[in-house]
DNA sequence: TATGAGTATTAGGCACTCTTAACATTATGT
DNA sequence: ACATAATGTTAAGAGTGCCTAATACTCATA
């Protein structure tokens, strides 16, 4: 058989990824946040995190933090490796732009077997991130030392995007904006300015344009064009 | 949005491709068909096709006969189209083998959004049949005017293959089998001769073996080499 | 200290899709 | 004509994954 059907209900998969990523972009890992990201309610996830828990994939801490087992964690990494790759496969083999590579992703992460893993590896020469700048699990990704976050970047000094949070590329026409002002991975542009409430300007491809304040505190930069 | 998310149900899908396949395949549309093709309980059957008739996606008719209507033909076309795109592109641009390629697609099918659909016509250069030599729906595909089973050719002469209908690929180890005598859509071959319970002998690449009556009966062929 | 915000849980329920067991009907063959 | 096989349906139930409403607990701060 080429494919063992998911022996893990597809329930699991989302929301091990969730747990995943969240933990990913710094973001306390309780209900809450799961609840919001998958946006289902909180009794919903309760008794999920409750069903996990008894199939050992994750721990409930007494502080209500939650945590992936070794077994959750592998789970976890399968499925975010598989969607990363999906939108390399997706944008590079394709052609699809980069906002709908997330979305579409997002269903293909549940129906790639390993031997289709290893068929787009194989066709995409091992990349080590996806379109959005975030690493590949089993890749050996390194983020480069001096990468910050947009907003600690000086006014007047310039800068080069490593990657898009998964965070942002949740939230409802964040990609189509940051893929229509090219502020991509590998682009480079200048801080204009900061406003008051965190705003950031900035110009890429000589197009100036505002950035939120939220936004630029996870947007992951380096320092330099 | 990149994708409405399946207006239908999933299960609708599956149903739906079922129900076209054996139309296509010449069997009989009864419930236990479907049953059978599907390996679902005959209850099950019989509680979704109430339902999908609820939905206007089939039609009951007295004899007992199930068919779709223009929203169900709609459905199963599409689910089809999908699968064997899948297919091509899995084993054209990815590289996998016959078998495992149908599995796969059996999932695929369900994910594939028009976007992609489009991306992979192209990559594909507007394919016409699935690699199982199956016609892709709406494609202008035309089976030779010659065809027959072929357990219509007589011992001693040869053939080409055209195509493995769908319900042999169906059956467990079938397709590896046909794989690897090289069995396949455009590969030529010759009778040797017919066992009394209808059982073919025929040499494909200077390699004798024997078919069954049943999948002999399936198989089409065009007569000569 | 009281209030409100944030968080988790319980209880009850629903839609979907499947199961087995039992039964009713219809076709087929000897 | 009768036995057998094939087909479809009813009934009861299970698992999954979600919902709303109501409840309870923990904080921080006015």
């Amino acid at each position: 058989m080429a494919y063992e059907p998911t022996e893990h209900h597809p329930a699991f998969e989302e929301y091990s990824e969730a747990i995943y990523e969240l933990a990913e972009d710094g973001v306390p890992v309780i209900q809450a946040r799961i609840s919001e990201r998958l946006d289902v309610s909180r009794p919903a996830v309760s008794e999920m995190v409750r069903r996990m828990e008894r199939e050992d994939l994750v721990k409930v801490h007494e502080s209500g933090e939650i945590t992936l087992t070794s077994e959750g964690k592998e789970l976890a990494t399968t499925i975010v490796r598989r969607h990363r790759l999906a939108e390399c496969f997706l944008t590079d083999v394709l052609g699809l732009n980069w906002t709908d590579a997330h979305s579409e992703a997002g269903r293909w992460e549940h129906v790639i077997s390993p031997t289709v893993e290893e068929a787009m590896l194989r066709a995409l020469g091992d990349p080590d991130t996806c379109p959005h700048g975030n690493p590949i699990p089993g890749s050996n990704y390194q983020e480069p030392q001096d990468a910050v976050v947009l907003s600690k970047i000086d006014a007047g000094e310039s800068f080069t995007v490593v990657r898009i949070p998964e965070e942002l590329e949740w939230e409802p026409g964040q990609l189509e904006f940051l893929e229509s002002t090219g502020l991509m991975p590998g682009r480079s542009g200048v801080v204009h300015s900061f406003a008051p409430d965190g705003t950031a300007t900035v110009e890429v491809d000589d197009n100036p344009f505002g950035v939120g304040g939220p936004t630029a505190e996870r947007i992951v930069v380096t320092p330099g064009a």
